[in-house]
DNA sequence: CCAAAAGTGTTCACGCTACACCCATGC
DNA sequence: GCATGGGTGTAGCGTGAACACTTTTGG
């Protein structure tokens, strides 16, 4: 082989999942089920295969907890610290998804030991995990301030005030209602339903679906989603 | 083993290295010097060693051909597309570098036959690297709004002019040398030297020195870096 | 009528833009 | 003195921040 007097290495897919449940923004976690840590919180993780690509990898591990596909899945890093994995040298390939948290499968969920946590509730996790974490809330940050991936997060149907609870959640400061509210609509991405959610206020709060299309039709004249002032 | 059952990988690091010089962002290339596609222009690459961190194997590679150490780089991001080497299965590591480019050395480059090119200029890269220097470039161009990491690019004293020509590169248009001035000064993150270069215009410009103090000071009492408004 | 959340109006200040203008110097 | 790049002044506009205000409806 070409190569062969090359090292070979272990490649891992760890990701980190967030969803945005009761107005707070969440991980999901699980105990690992394999040696070496077995039954300490871990990120959702596995080896790569020889046959897949490390997005692939990255998507089977998520289907394989949570049961669902077509995720928004993003790569964050690598992390390749000598030690990381006591057991042997591998590679991790840190991961990030957003999941709208009504739709995962509660069975799987408890088939894996999987759990939601909030950001103040997260245990010690294992090897460099805790790391991979405080990349994914930074890249999460950055990421929602010029890319429409907040709405990943919730169903398809949202009240403006939801919205902001979410970016709220994602900033962890408040934000002023009336500005908020303004600086959406006024990007024109959403589109209003004829439908009011009665269940937070007498008066009732339009409800609002994210219109992809409106965005890419913005985006390729100029637009660009910008929340730097919020 | 315990992950004995697991397949392996060969993991490559490949290098997109910047340069400014002459009022243009270059890129450093070279003549690959192993099979496959041995004679054709390439990043700077190698492989992953057993005893090394990935950001270490980076650091050896970009020392081997250019001959410098302490060299700004940082991860974009990891390609594992199936056959992305003819060859063989190989995962490779991008990385991008910022280099100073009157500093490296003359010699090694002729020696490993490599070349600095401007964007217009690049030839056909081999594999996936066109695609990883474009993202070193959106990379480059989205960092450099919110870090000072465009001083790695300048020799330790620029005039503001250079700098703003700096930008203009990385940014591809132009900027309102006015405007750019007073927000740069305005930052004082700054030192105005006692010295003019006398070489651009009869007036001379003076020299400015970044200062690192500086910045960490005021960014550790909430001063962010942002260019976005430029 | 009152409470509470939805939604609108308005004022202020700051920062970017555009461009006019002055400065220093070698020829 | 004039051309050239360095550097300053300044008026206008857009946008975010703050907060007062109106709307709707169930109790």
């Amino acid at each position: 082989m070409t190569y062969s007097n090359k090292d070979k290495f272990y490649l891992a897919v760890d990701c980190v999942i967030f969803g945005f449940d009761n107005d707070q923004l969440k991980l999901l976690l699980y105990k690992r089920d394999f040696e070496p840590e077995i039954g300490k919180w871990s990120l959702m993780g596995g080896f790569l295969k020889t046959n897949e690509t490390l997005d692939e990898a990255a998507s089977r591990i998520l289907a394989r907890i949570t049961g669902l596909r077509d995720i928004y899945l993003e790569q964050l890093s690598a992390f390749s610290e000598l030690n990381r994995d006591p057991a042997d040298r591998v590679i991790s390939i840190g991961y990030y998804a957003l999941i709208n948290s009504k739709e995962y499968s509660a069975e799987m969920l408890k088939q894996y030991g999987a759990k939601w946590f909030t950001f103040d509730e997260i245990p010690k996790l294992i090897f460099d995990h805790t790391e991979i974490v405080n990349r994914a809330m930074k890249r999460l940050k950055r990421k929602a301030k010029t890319q429409p991936i907040g709405f990943e997060l919730l169903p398809s149907q949202f009240t403006i005030t939801q919205l902001r609870n979410l970016y709220e959640a994602i900033y962890q400061r408040e934000l002023d209602p009336a500005n908020f509210r303004r600086k959406f609509i006024g990007m024109k991405l959403l589109d209003r339903l004829p439908i009011k959610d009665m269940n937070h206020s007498r008066k009732g709060a339009f409800l609002y679906a994210f219109n992809k299309n409106k965005y890419e039709a913005h985006t390729s004249s100029g637009f660009a989603f910008d929340l730097n002032g919020i």
